[in-house]
DNA sequence: CTGAAAGCGCTAACAC
DNA sequence: GTGTTAGCGCTTTCAG
């Protein structure tokens, strides 16, 4: 049926040459003569040449080094999770020879990541993946990445640097647009609609603002009373104060008819919302357990799966493919925005991928 | 770090024996005396030794094939997609000498589905890949298949048969439990639910009835009055005859709230109800193209994504988990219950899993 | 019954 | 510059 695939072997007959020769050329190393270069391009542009992954990864010596750099997990389950996909990526291609080691870094603090962005550069990895979550250092990073030829590819934040391998997250703005979308098909009555970013520090907040847009935009074009529409940014220190602030919220708009919580925190808001017995439409991100806890009890509505741990099993993939296969890797790659219910999330917790 | 793995070489020293000694008791095949294994075995359970797959893909002589029993795709987007699965899965596995042979059958013949059944079993094929479509055939064949010790793995088609190798779908009960929960959140007002089967044969009645089964169950959880609740059959035999069907249904009930359609159908229901400019809520199953028509433009409101391409694929990839890596997988593999609306589509239709 | 030897396709080291 | 050689870990063949 499929008739045998070219071997190097073949190709030093076909040229007339030896085998190392034909080795050189393919990996352009090593002193060839234009003669013999020529020979063997002439075959190469022939013939469908692809070479044998396996063989190649058999050579036991080579072993492909890649650093990741993420967020440290401290309680954060978001980032527990993108580290599970890195492990599980770990696992899956370490037949190939990949190792992939991990670089935390503390995300309050701008200094552990360029501490991190430092060290990693010193190790000289064969590919990096990372989380650029500080703006200006990650640019910085990236052109020192460039500039020693070391290919990486970024996921969850967007940082533009078009001569990345790639990046792997999802479409910000879109998903604040679901959210709206949700909101509106299942609100009882047009109501006050609040957009609360609420998170630990500021960082995130390119992330929120992303949301918002995409967010405001579907109600614009749903013609929804702009008035109706309010944001809110509250900074998460203690639960006193947040609940102080809703119970402010709620006094002052009294029609609130839904809210729409930017980051995982919506956990948060649902507490108070069932504390009051109020039956606002709630819509969240995020599996972390407690908001799961609230899911199942009905506070909250939808969650939307941002799936940090599949991004990472993708990146982690892709740069697989570019080191290890060769292969041309998307520049973008945005992942599925999941709605979540209590009748599907079940089937979302148990990781989906297995082969990974 | 990680401390270089055993090899055959290995055991062979520590046992003091010979490699191919080794070998022939790994593989249980070949004359070794009672001596000799045991010292092997001996060896084995002292050390964690795990075979090198790539070195052993690689003796290219060696090729396994694959035989996939799947329902033909005349114009069938649902089984197209399978196929599509499977065809990618064909690419991504051939590297490790995995060959998957496609053997389709008529979805409205008993006989066709019997006679593949019988060239397949002829063709001594390594493992089976099938949607076991007919109850008792299936039953019968799979009796065949144990006797002759092949493998096999069924999925979409949930067929009890615990010698199968596992089982990948999706839990059609929780399926129709969640359509029942998004009607319920986004409809209008508390009318009439109509549950409509529309299909072209018989052949899916049990698919049907499990999601009814749980739409239902959920309907009574929350105390939804009965009588509001109507399940349709539909052969969808001519245009006219539906049209003027559900012309009927809605003089019938003349509070329709909701409608879910538990085939991937629902667009012949969209299509009516944009002539009427109804406002029911519409659920219904698969991103085939018709449906996406009439979810962009608001008719449909939420589609449940079956994903038969990834099933399809991961079906391949358990059963080459087990031919070729010698991995365990799981007795059944429920996938995702994707709930689709126009701001997620997108991110669902480029396939997903790219490296498959 | 057992072991030695060759070979899968690719790479790296070392002669020429 | 170029070719020969050896070896990755496993399987298969063939001689003992």
């Amino acid at each position: 049926m499929s008739k045998k695939a070219y071997t190097t072997k073949d190709i030093a007959r076909l040229a007339e040459v030896s085998r190392a020769t034909v080795h050189r050329v393919l990996h352009g190393k090593g002193p060839v003569s234009d003669q013999a270069r020529k020979k063997v391009e002439d075959v190469l542009n022939r013939i469908d040449y692809k070479p044998n992954v396996l063989a190649r990864s058999l050579q036991s010596s080579r072993t492909i080094v890649i650093a990741a750099i993420v967020p440290s997990d401290r309680g954060d389950v978001f980032w527990k999770h993108a580290l599970q996909g890195l492990e599980s990526a770990r696992a899956a291609f370490s037949i190939y020879g990949v190792q992939i080691d991990q670089y935390l870094f503390d995300q309050t603090k701008v200094q552990s990541f360029k501490k991190v962005t430092g060290e990693v550069l010193e190790s000289k990895p064969d590919g990096i993946i990372i989380v650029p979550f500080f703006y200006k250092e990650s640019v910085d990073f990236f052109i020192q990445c460039v500039s020693r030829d070391i290919p990486y590819i970024s996921f969850n934040t967007h940082v533009d640097h078009s001569q990345g391998l790639g990046f792997v997250g999802q479409d910000l703005f879109q998903s604040g647009h679901l959210a709206a979308r949700l909101i509106l098909k299942t609100q009882k009555h047009e109501g006050t609609i609040l957009i609360i970013h609420i998170d630990e520090d500021k960082s995130n907040s390119m992330h929120m603002q992303e949301k918002e847009d995409g967010f405001r935009h579907f109600l614009i074009n749903q013609a929804y009373d702009k008035k109706l529409v309010e944001t809110i940014n509250i900074r998460v220190n203690n639960e006193e104060h947040l609940t102080q602030q809703l119970g402010q919220l709620f006094e002052k708009f009294h029609d609130i008819s839904g809210i729409f919580v930017t980051t995982s925190k919506a956990y948060k808001v649902a507490k108070f919302l069932k504390y009051r017995s109020s039956e606002q439409v709630l819509v969240g991100y995020d599996l972390v357990e407690e908001n799961l806890k609230y899911l199942r009890s009905g506070q909250i509505d939808f969650l939307i799966n941002q799936n940090s741990r599949h991004q990472a099993h993708m990146s982690a993939s892709y740069l697989v493919d570019h080191l290890v296969f060769r292969k041309e890797v998307p520049k973008q790659k945005l992942l599925s925005l999941d709605i979540i219910i209590p009748e599907n999330l079940s089937s979302y917790l148990d990781t989906g991928h297995s082969r990974f």
